[in-house]
DNA sequence: GCAATACTGTATGGCAGCGTACAGTATGTG
DNA sequence: CACATACTGTACGCTGCCATACAGTATTGC
């Protein structure tokens, strides 16, 4: 708790909210994409490989929604893990519009991988970090998640609201795996 | 193992880091985004403009590694604020390879808005935070990014960590404006 | 039945950022 | 002095994501 206000001359004192959360984010993408390079996988296909593997074939909304991105985004990360051969693209029986994305064999074998590269990687973030301090990072960040949702509504753009509300605070985050 | 799917805790128990944080950071930029819209402004042009108010005339480079991206992206960011007349590049007597970026008149008076738009939206994600609640954000965020530092080191990819040796863990963050 | 409305996935264009390569300039070394 | 090396800003192509517009399908109302 000492001297964690280097700031001095150095940081910016405005938006210094968005810079570090900002920055932190982009430290976890590059961070995982460089563990996930040897897979030949993206964050974002990892992902979406990991989510299939434990939830089973989802739309593709459902999972845009799950990830945090666009329908039109998720389509295109579709076609490459399905020209790998590590998804594939399933008619639903009950709704001719829609596809149900399903893992296939390889793709469970990469996905074990995955968790593999994954947990190794979440022990090294948590080195130095309590649990308390995980768990209390996580409340934050729900939170501020909460703020920044009435926040962004109340700039009443309405073509964003529509976007968040479907990737509302779900994940809690780093604590509590196990 | 597949049908834990309770509608409220569907959260992915992998990657969680990764994504609660790009979700949040991804709605940090958003909530600003549309709070600078009025301004015609950009979340990155918005916090370069400060820089350049605060610390006077910098160098592209330096700003670069302030706000966190690259040299080549700086260059754009510049381009449109001088078309704009917000900024103006301005020769360094004793070296003549590089531009000192300065702001003006019309600058700080956008610079002073983008001050007060910051103020009350930091206020509004304040809300419901402690004060020590911030502080912990902050440390564990720190703490965070020197984490995610070492783990990107450790892939011994070169390129990346000359990268990062730009924005080591500079900016604290939320906790302690005032 | 049929029209109106809502939803899914796709195509398209645009934007921001990265990584690489390059020319111009500084700086160091012999 | 000449030369090699390092650094700055720019140009180019690439990636990932978004927003919009669209066609196909479901669903609801009458």
């Amino acid at each position: 708790m000492s001297n964690l206000t280097t700031h001095e001359l150095d940081s910016p004192p405005w938006l210094r909210v968005e810079s570090t959360l900002m920055a932190t984010a982009r430290l976890v993408r590059v961070a995982y994409d460089s563990r996930l390079a040897p897979l030949d996988l993206n964050l974002t296909q990892a992902s979406m490989l990991g989510y299939v593997n434990e939830f089973g074939a989802t739309t593709q909304t459902d999972l845009a929604d799950h990830l945090g991105i666009g329908r039109a985004a998720i389509g295109s990360v579709i076609d490459r893990l399905q020209a790998r051969g590590l998804v594939e693209r399933q008619p639903k029986p009950d709704d001719r519009r829609v596809w149900l994305v399903a893992i296939t064999p390889a793709g469970v074998t990469l996905a074990e991988q995955i968790n593999e590269v994954d947990q190794v990687l979440r022990a090294e973030l948590r080195h130095g970090l309590g649990r308390e301090e995980r768990q209390a990072l996580a409340w934050v960040m729900t939170r501020l998640q909460q703020n920044l949702a009435t926040a962004i509504a109340k700039t009443s753009d309405p073509t964003v609201s529509t976007t968040l509300s479907t990737q509302h605070l779900s994940t809690p985050s780093i604590g509590e795996t196990q």
